[in-house]
RNA sequence: GGCCCGUUGGUCAAGCGGUUAAGACAUCGCCCUUUCACGGCGGAAUCAUGGGUUCGAUUCCCGUACGGGUCACCA
């Protein structure tokens, strides 16, 4: 067979060869050490948290190393691609802080190795088709979805592996160059398929996060080039990584198997393989079973769980860190205030199992990142998300901004700081009570405090109250007004000896919180008081009189 | 089914031939405290399993079980 009558006979528009490319797309000026990395989403319009998963990885490393992270969308499958997708990932990579420094934007390409979708570099795949099919290493192949199919039945039954390779590739290699070129005048469809050796070889990669990987080397032919002329992602990946020069491929554990067809790429083209990172699947508790996160049944894979629940985009970071790395934790607890940019991340601190998606977990490093913050960053980072998610509250935080502010502020100074706000949903409920609007009784007084109790407690309290006074002055009121009423001032007299008193001031106080924040888990009552102030306060204790 | 990956408390995990098997979340108890928190202290709880190798295995090797991935003109 003259492969190159085949070549041209398949390819008659392409020119460039394969020097061309390289020459387009020259190898980077970048320090020693410097990582290139990406993601390469496809545009589904579905952004789950195992992209974001990768995305940080890949971005530490670019980063912390002085080198390049892109976006470069796979968009080889037009059967999958939703409209507004690419917006759709961009902004939310955008949401929770992933900055890339080329690839797609929302307003085009940007970067020297552009274009960066993956259908827009059709020519660029198809040099390599050609080079390959001249080479001998690649032929079109006519095979129906009915005779693959067959292929397949026959192989189930005789138990052998699926697939085209060995013997199954006769038909399709089999072809003479006259038959080729009247299939095509026809019109018949034709994909392009890697010829593959029969072998049993082993092929050996080194992992960056898994070690030594060995598998069989490839013996399928598989297909490079689709009916429609675009690549695989198998014959995209190899292309692309090698023209856009990444160093890292990180992706997750599902690509392992078809490592070897990669391999063989890589080897054929005469290229350096880039360092894989095999990353682990995400999984979830199902009962007493892990099991990986599934686009379905669980709303925690979308990305846009997170935003919607209002998990700052900090603490998502955070979280997925110190699932990556197993010793970040320790690294943020030694420093509590540096940014996560000074942890050194990597590879090898990576965990190879799959981890499970803790939203206990994710909650308490939420609530740890947001009392870090000062108010004003609270104030205006929960401001964002209300206006696209509580819009009714954010018109309370805007009526409202300086009451806000400094309720955001109670319990916020000192060494112990409050943590009250777990996410921007629940900062929602948890701030309601400092606005008359939302203000309601949520949790009931304890029995100790009987109608009757109430009415001569809050009397007194009220003709005792003196907004000036300072929380001293104001808690000294309190003790009084308790001993006059028979409860024990301090907690342990009551406890010690129950029966002299009717309570302790616990219960007083309690009954003092419900009546003021509704309910009995709420922040220091003077400083509330204050907060809300005097003309609400003498509103909200009235009632009980 | 073939090939591949994995398995330390409820969860995330450290560990790399000899450890009282770190730490964090959750949980329970106690302490601090006017309350709510925060914080502090402590408890309970783990090496899937069977064989080797070894003076000694959580750690190394093999088998078994279990979980996962993949076998497309999807990525």
């Amino acid at each position: 067979m003259d492969f190159n009558l085949l070549s041209e006979t398949l390819f008659p528009d392409i020119t460039a060869t394969p020097e061309d490319i390289e020459k387009r797309f020259p190898k980077r000026n970048l320090p020693a050490g410097a990582c290139v990395t990406r993601i390469g989403p496809s545009p589904t319009g579905f952004v789950h948290l195992g992209n974001l998963y990768n995305a940080v990885i890949a971005e530490r490393l670019a980063h912390q190393s002085g080198g390049v992270f892109y976006l470069r969308i796979e968009d080889t499958d037009n059967k999958r691609e939703v409209e507004g997708a690419v917006e759709t990932v961009i902004n939310s990579m955008a949401y929770f802080g992933v900055h890339f420094d080329e690839g797609a934007t929302t307003d085009g390409d940007s970067g020297d190795y552009a274009p960066y979708r993956q259908r827009q570099r059709k020519e660029i795949y198809q040099v390599f088709a050609k080079y390959l099919v001249q080479h001998g290493k690649a032929y079109p192949c006519f095979l129906t979805a009915e005779e693959i199919d067959e292929i397949r039945e026959q192989q189930t039954a005789s138990k052998e592996n699926p697939g085209i390779y060995g013997k199954y590739a006769e038909k399709s290699r089999g072809l003479t160059i006259e038959q080729i070129k009247g299939n095509i005048k026809q019109g018949l469809p034709w994909v392009l398929r890697y010829r593959g050796e029969e072998t049993n070889e082993y092929i050996s990669v080194d992992d960056a996060v898994r070690g030594k990987l060995e598998m069989p080397r490839n013996n399928m032919d598989f297909v490079l080039l689709k009916s429609d002329g675009i690549p695989t992602y198998h014959f995209a990946h190899v292309i692309d990584d090698h023209f856009m020069r990444s160093t890292h491929v990180i992706r997750g554990e599902e690509w392992i198997s078809s490592l070897p067809m990669h391999v063989e790429l890589f080897n054929i083209l005469g290229w350096d393989m880039p360092v894989y990172c095999h990353t682990a699947t995400l999984m979830k508790m199902d009962g007493t079973s892990k099991r990986k996160l599934s686009k379905r049944k669980d709303p925690e894979l979308a990305l846009s769980y997170y935003q919607q629940e209002g998990i700052s985009q900090d603490a998502v970071w955070e979280f997925l860190l110190t699932i990556l790395n197993s010793n970040y934790e320790e690294w943020r607890i030694a420093n509590p205030d540096m940014p996560y940019t000074d942890f050194p991340y990597s590879l090898d601190k990576m965990s190879i199992s799959g981890a499970l998606v803790d939203l206990d977990k994710l909650r308490d490093i939420s609530k740890n990142v947001i009392c870090h913050m000062t108010a004003e960053t609270v104030f205006s980072k929960w401001l964002d998300w209300c206006d696209i998610y509580n819009q009714e509250f954010a018109e309370l935080i805007r009526k409202y901004p300086e009451k806000t502010l400094s309720a955001l502020n109670v319990g916020k100074g000192g060494n112990k700081p409050r943590k009250d706000i777990e996410t921007w949903k629940q900062a929602c409920s948890f701030m309601s009570f400092y606005y008359d609007e939302t203000f309601e009784i949520q949790d009931d007084m304890s029995a100790e405090c009987n109608d009757e109790t109430r009415k001569i407690f809050f009397a007194k309290y009220l003709e005792s109250y003196n907004h000036d006074d300072d929380s001293s002055a104001w808690f000294a009121k309190v003790r009084e007004i308790t001993a006059e009423m028979g409860f024990a001032v301090k907690p342990k007299d009551y406890k010690k000896n129950p029966e002299m008193y009717k309570g302790s001031i616990v219960n007083i106080t309690n009954m003092l919180r419900i009546a003021l924040t509704g309910r009995a888990n709420a922040p220091d009552i003077w400083e509330v008081s204050h907060v809300i102030g005097e003309e609400t306060v003498r509103k909200r204790l009235e009632k009980w009189i």
